[in-house]
DNA sequence: CTAAGTGCAAATCATTTGCAACCAG
DNA sequence: CTGGTTGCAAATGATTTGCACTTAG
């Protein structure tokens, strides 16, 4: 578990640089060779394995239909921007109340949940819809 | 709009036939195929996206990447149930609040969500986990 | 007739996997 | 040495797309 994995290590020193949220292959692949330690495409789909299945990150799958990774440390859902297709993380808004209803209501037992909201991020809200002062969003 | 695609108007019958809850493009052949309405799977495949396109049936992707769908009448989310890989509706638990708060706390607009928990189903729970009066779950 | 719907085959896409060369311990 | 890592190439699995043929209207 320690420092041997330049691939893992690097892609950990990547995320918790915090430069972005959530991270897709081609990202990470891009982002490691900006910090001059480029990697194989397999190299870094087995590093994220590994770390996901250590719980180090944690893996997920988008609409888009293409995995994005993440650290693990605190739990939080995201907001997807269909406009810019960023994902933002947003405070998580189930009450454990609410689960442990489901559980006793539909006789469920919940490990976990995943939301996504499907949105516009803050950038792309300011942008898209000036709604305020009536402009027409430039035809088309 | 109306009785023209023999393939769209037999996905639509089999759906709200209820048999089934969400339904994969492989379930969806087969099913037809018991309607004696066999179809090419690229069919199924375009009219179940023309459908979503409409938005008369929903289509979600789950972890296991293949694509489920279903009518798209009330909504609710699901619990994907890690055991039988069944996804069954569960009541929605997003309360209108919690939406409306995100989008005045961080400046976003959101249109919908997909919300899904990962467990067991209450057959699966019944079966692989009598916790009740504690047996080790048969090793491994 | 004419566009929408279909079937078949081939192309894509995003991973996944097999293997042999490498390298930290 | 030796098992965990890597890179490269080839294999997968699930769609997606191109094209020509059908068919509802």
């Amino acid at each position: 578990m320690g420092r041997k994995a330049r691939v893992s290590t690097t892609i950990v020193a990547l995320m918790q640089a915090g430069e972005r949220h959530a991270w897709t292959l081609e990202a990470l692949q891009a982002g490691l060779a900006a910090r001059g330690e480029p990697a194989d495409f397999s190299s870094i789909f087995r590093a994220t394995e590994k770390l996901a299945a250590e719980r180090t990150i944690r893996k997920m799958l988008l609409e888009d239909g293409r995995a994005r990774y993440e650290l693990a440390d605190s739990h939080h859902d995201h907001l997807h921007c269909t406009t810019c297709d960023a994902l933002i993380p947003v405070p998580c808004v189930i009450r454990a109340g609410a689960s442990a209803a489901l559980e006793a209501e539909i006789g469920v037992a919940i490990d976990e949940h995943q939301l996504v909201f499907s949105g516009l991020c803050p950038k792309c809200r300011g942008d898209e819809a000036p709604r305020r002062r009536g402009r027409s969003p430039a035809r088309k």
